[in-house]
DNA sequence: TGCTGTAATGTAATCCATTACATAAAAACA
DNA sequence: TGTTTTTATGTAATGGATTACATTACAGCA
């Protein structure tokens, strides 16, 4: 490979010139940038990353923090955001991090030691003693994205979860449902325990209060759904929900599956409602209706927020992005 | 953040021995490691990765290039890649190519610049220019997982596609199905050709030819599986395939959409057979019987085999996996 | 004890781009 | 034309770890 001396020697100026040329045109002649980058042709030079990360003291590498790589929900958010940061000339190195506290840790290590210049965090299961001490510094270069939490002031991009569940419960409200049942994420989760409230608020001030136990804690995935589901249909009808709101499609499509193990009929008996709008909900049986975050614009703002950080500009603290209910097939006016 | 230096002046010692220290305690005193060690703890001390890399010119980053990260098919084999990868102390960059050549050549772009250390390829839809020459050098660090190029004598790790579609349609045979038709992945793809020849044979084998346009191309989508599927069933009972054999779940499930819209019974009417075993299929209705991969051990082997290479090994140029069909519902005994 | 061979450690060059500082060249002005 | 500013370019130090080569310490043996 070709380095920095060979351009210069074929160009007939100094290492520094040819640097210049490439980070600060201005700085140099027209004739000189040109005869420069004639000689880059030539030789076929590009810079070698890792010296000038040592110099520079930066990475260009930006870490994604997310509970769970192979859940569809992330995938869309993840392209917005490598289709900003590549467009910054910043790489996207995806972290998994299983619910695994040590792993969490491993990721956020890479900030120090340069190996990394931001982090973007799309969960909340790390150890709230990774970011407690960066809201006071806001030039920490952390971005929250979907969720976030409890009383630490850090930028983030989200949508607004109680209102959320609001116009998810509204909807069913006008169609006649009563009794309306929900299946959660976990509990301890802050945009859980906000859809929760939504739902809570909206049902209290309809005058159909949900008993305790319809508040059902899942974990998002098909499994909890279906489990959950079972738990909650299981029982005669007149003491059934009508309604369930899930805090995920995965659990509204398990919840299908229950439903139909135990011959509920959705919707006439059983209306579901989800969250998230991924692609195969319209592919389920009936079609899904659901609440849809604006995915790539979640994943774009929080690449964006972070680069201005990143580039000490100053920057709104909260972004609070719009939710859509799409109304499918496995809603339907209460029967009773 | 303090430097190699200061460990060395904390243990009253050169750096080049804390250097060996680390790198190889086997050239150092017991003694001495442990001085190293106490005061590489009390420093804070981390290497500089940006100074070590450009020093070994290595990036201790293996790419993994795929055409859909959105796609759930690979969400496990990246799992599985990662593993082996961390536990070797590299990083995984992933990088989704959306059919686009020049992403594509960007990544491969890593490889002489010392960003990356090798590349594992998921997807032939990039430049054959790109692998073309590296055939040859057998120690060049690349190593295609799931995919293969025609003629391209690369080290690889995939299952034997020709015989997973022959058990598939094996299966519907055994059923008593003679009108069996396929919606295929892209037919310009090697494993989809594979597919599609054991598709073919074992139909020609049987004495049950399928005509031409029973092979549907589709692209593994949702939306292709709707649209051939509709395409396939929409026309009178006697003249259409009483089961399809579809080349990803995605599909099959597109299918079963377009069976429920057209009003056609799955099983009774249609057997539905599908490929990856991705974690929705349980889930849809009726649940889908398909051909599963050992997509962790895909994962693992393919990044095992990369980094023998790496580490100069004499490595298998294949490496074959076995499949595995799971019945569930989505198939049953020919009506007829 | 003195010599040889091996093990442990140190010195300093190296990887390559960036940039503070120095110098030279050109432009501006009197 | 001579002096001052401004602009362009060069020189060399820098970032931090690694490692070839040089040196020192020590064990083994006669």
């Amino acid at each position: 490979m070709p380095t920095i001396k060979d351009v210069a020697l074929a160009a007939g100026c100094s290492t520094a010139t040819v640097s210049r040329a490439l980070a600060a045109p201005e700085k140099v002649t027209e004739a000189t940038r040109q005869r420069v980058a004639a000689a880059i042709a030539q030789v076929g030079y590009s810079p070698n990353v890792a010296a000038r990360n040592l110099r520079r003291s930066e990475s260009k590498t930006i870490v994604v923090l997310l509970p769970d790589i192979a859940n569809p929900f992330f995938s869309e958010i993840i392209a917005g955001l490598e289709e900003v940061a590549h467009r910054a000339g910043y790489q996207v190195l995806l972290g998994d991090c299983e619910n695994d506290a040590s792993r969490a840790r491993g990721y956020f290590d890479l900030l120090p030691t340069n190996q990394a210049d931001g982090i973007i965090l799309m969960t909340t299961e790390v150890p709230r003693s990774l970011v407690q001490d960066r809201q006071a510094s806001n030039n920490f270069p952390l971005v929250m994205a979907c969720e976030y939490f409890d009383g630490l002031a850090l930028p983030t991009v989200c949508i607004d979860n109680r209102l959320a569940a609001e116009k998810a419960v509204e909807y069913l409200l006008s169609l006649g449902h009563q009794r309306i049942a929900t299946i959660t994420g976990p509990r301890n989760n802050p945009i859980c325990r906000d859809r929760i409230l939504g739902y809570t608020s909206e049902l209290e001030r309809a005058g159909y209060p949900a008993p305790a136990d319809w508040i059902a804690e899942g974990d998002f995935s098909f499994l909890a759904g279906y489990q959950q589901g079972r738990a909650l249909l299981d029982r005669p009808e007149a003491t059934r929900p009508t309604a369930v709101f899930c805090h995920s499609d995965e659990m509204a499509i398990g919840l299908l599956k229950a439903a139909r193990d135990l011959n509920v009929q959705v919707p006439t008996e059983l209306s579901v409602i989800g969250f998230d709008n991924i692609g195969f909900s319209e592919y389920c049986e009936p079609e899904l209706t659901t609440i849809s975050q604006p995915r790539d614009d979640i994943g774009r703002s929080a690449m964006r927020l972070l680069l201005d950080i990143l580039a000490k500009k100053q920057v709104p603290l909260q972004q609070t992005l719009t939710t859509q209910l799409i109304v499918r097939d496995s809603t339907a006016r209460c029967a009773q």
